[in-house]
DNA sequence: CAAGCCTGATAAATCCGTTAATCGGATTTG
DNA sequence: CAAATCCGATTAACGGATTTATCAGGCTTG
């Protein structure tokens, strides 16, 4: 049905050879002349001949394609901006790149190296979030190169490139941000079904060692908040009077509703309560007030894992196998300095 | 350097049909004991055989593949939920069916024919907002089986699928809300880049015939609000008290920018002004106070689009070529009756 | 003049599976 | 007993491009 090189080739009464050299070859062993090239690319354009990808791609054995594996497609769209600044800018790359983008399920683990094996993709941006052995091993067995966004390296080095955002150095900005406004009494929130992020254990964790550095908070259980957020967990924690005057939360999302809920509870923001996010997209610009965040430049690493991963698939060994990126700290309407008893001395 | 299968065939003294059969193959022309069978599959096992999908792609001619064009993946990032709710649609239909993804940069339009028609999409969803004669033409000469999102079909049928939601339904439920409620007299808001988006001027003459019809508005040009949104603006315009007791907005994000210019103008929402949106994704929930907003079942339309497309791949014709949503309307904490004089008689 | 080189072009191998056609031989059926 | 059937398996023809090896013929060059 399709028009081919050999239909082609029989109608410009040339080889099959002499139409793909001048169309797209690049070796110099087949030789046109000016003539004939030209009346070959006329007969092509007349027939409307288009070559047949799958053909090329077997016979080059690339498919100019790149992978992204989501760690939960599934709950994707209940995410944060967060994904599709990863999607647009590992997308940016690779089209700049004439590369195409595939997105892969979250598959079995069998099924993904089946599915990484199988010559369809050159190369694999893997954005996972849970980092178990098994995980980890994958990534090591992986038939083609890949970058893990989101993953610290593993202790043992493999010829995967590790991408990732320094956690910790984003929520000491933050403490340090609130202890230079004056806060002495601060706590980390974040949503109970968000224990099994490593992301969130990291924060959490930083969050108590920034405490106790930059103002002398001994770590204490009650600091760390994990609700579920509906609105009488926080009018009654309120009301118990716990002297916070302001709460780091895990992710940009978790702030939102920790925004509603201080607003609904009659409190007055960020007078009576200074809140920090983490992420810092446009969603910050959105809510009332607007809101304070650790930013992480997550459109920036996508670039980067991207791009090495193009250089890995042309062979280029990366200066790096590791990068974490710093944090930032993007100040806007929702911290400010606590008012009330503890200020007024 | 990768294993074939005429690798395995030597290795387990059969021939190269045999694995395939064993391993894939479907007709009976080819036919193996289950004891060789067994055999195969052990010995392809060991030595960790991949078929090659690219050969495989090339000898069936398909690739369970399908394409999604975004019509502005640059500004992706920027844009609300409504595309992440889109790509989770489209994904999970693909990914249930065992198809794979992928994402295409915008192209010029020379090239997407190339790029549809090389083989290597079975067929394409093409998320397009513009509806310029050259995109129906394009749609047109598809040469893969096509669905349009958000694209009213076309005067003169054509092999493509059409898929959009019902703006006017939609606005028409939200101004009905509001004329309830005790509204008379309300505006439309869009920011001033929109005007290019045909939804936005869908929307804008719905909400002049709807409020004409409800209410007895008459249009006026005072009505449509076209902004970049900047305090000023908004406190200006307030100041003016143009007597406006509720705002219909064209989205989502433009909703989210105006509570924030009210709020820090100093309005109490929603006594003062009542706010409507436009596609009530979880983003809503996430507003002080709380949005309503017009739902577009983007999730649904998404999957209903995709199987449609499946459908199309496989050749069953659709029962309809063009299917429009009805939207709904999810009334939050954001519109309430109008306070103030005009409601005190 | 023989040897070497350049131009313009082709034939054929190759990429790696899939599958229709075929085949030997054993068994069943009329 | 001849013919039909079935089992288990192989051979070889694709699919549609890329690319190496090769060739004919004309032109240089020592």
């Amino acid at each position: 049905m399709a028009v081919t090189i050999r239909d082609v080739a029989k109608a410009a009464g040339v080889s099959t050879a002499a139409v793909s050299k001048v169309l797209h070859g690049r070796g110099d062993s087949v030789r046109v002349s000016d003539t004939r090239a030209n009346q070959i690319r006329e007969i092509a354009e007349q027939m409307h001949y288009r070559p047949n990808a799958l053909a090329r791609n077997l016979r080059t054995q690339r498919t100019h394609t790149v992978g992204l594996i989501f760690e939960n497609f599934g709950s994707f769209a209940a995410g944060p901006l967060y994904y599709m600044h990863l999607l647009e800018g590992v997308g940016s790359v690779l089209f700049k790149n004439h590369y195409r983008l595939t997105i892969l399920p979250e598959l079995l683990h069998d099924d993904i190296l089946g599915s990484l094996g199988d010559g369809q993709l050159e190369g694999v941006v893997w954005c996972k979030l849970t980092r178990d052995a098994e995980t980890l091993q994958l990534i090591h067995d992986c038939p083609i190169p890949i970058v893990a966004l989101n993953a610290p390296a593993p202790a043992e080095p493999t010829d995967a490139v590790f991408v990732a955002c320094d956690n910790a150095s984003g929520i000491r900005l933050a403490v340090e941000h609130l202890a230079k406004l004056g806060h002495r009494k601060i706590a980390f929130a974040h949503e109970v079904q968000e224990l099994t992020s490593p992301d969130c254990l990291e924060r959490r964790d930083a969050f108590q060692a920034s405490a106790k550095e930059l103002m002398g908070q001994e770590p204490n259980p009650a600091d760390v908040l994990a609700w579920d957020w509906h609105l009488p967990e926080f009018a009654d924690w309120w009301k118990s009077d716990p002297g916070y005057t302001a709460i780091i939360c895990w992710s940009e999302r978790t702030a939102g509703t920790l925004i509603n809920r201080a607003t609904e509870a009659g409190l007055k923001l960020p007078e009576d309560l200074s809140i920090v996010g983490f992420d810092s997209t446009a969603y910050c610009e959105t809510t009332t007030p607007r809101l304070t965040s650790v930013s992480q430049p997550i459109s920036e690493m996508a670039r980067y894992a991207t791009n090495t991963l193009l250089n890995l698939i042309q062979g280029k060994r990366p200066e790096n196998f590791s990068l974490t990126f710093p944090c930032g700290l993007d100040v806007r309407d929702s911290t400010t300095r606590p008012s009330g008893p503890r200020n007024s001395e």
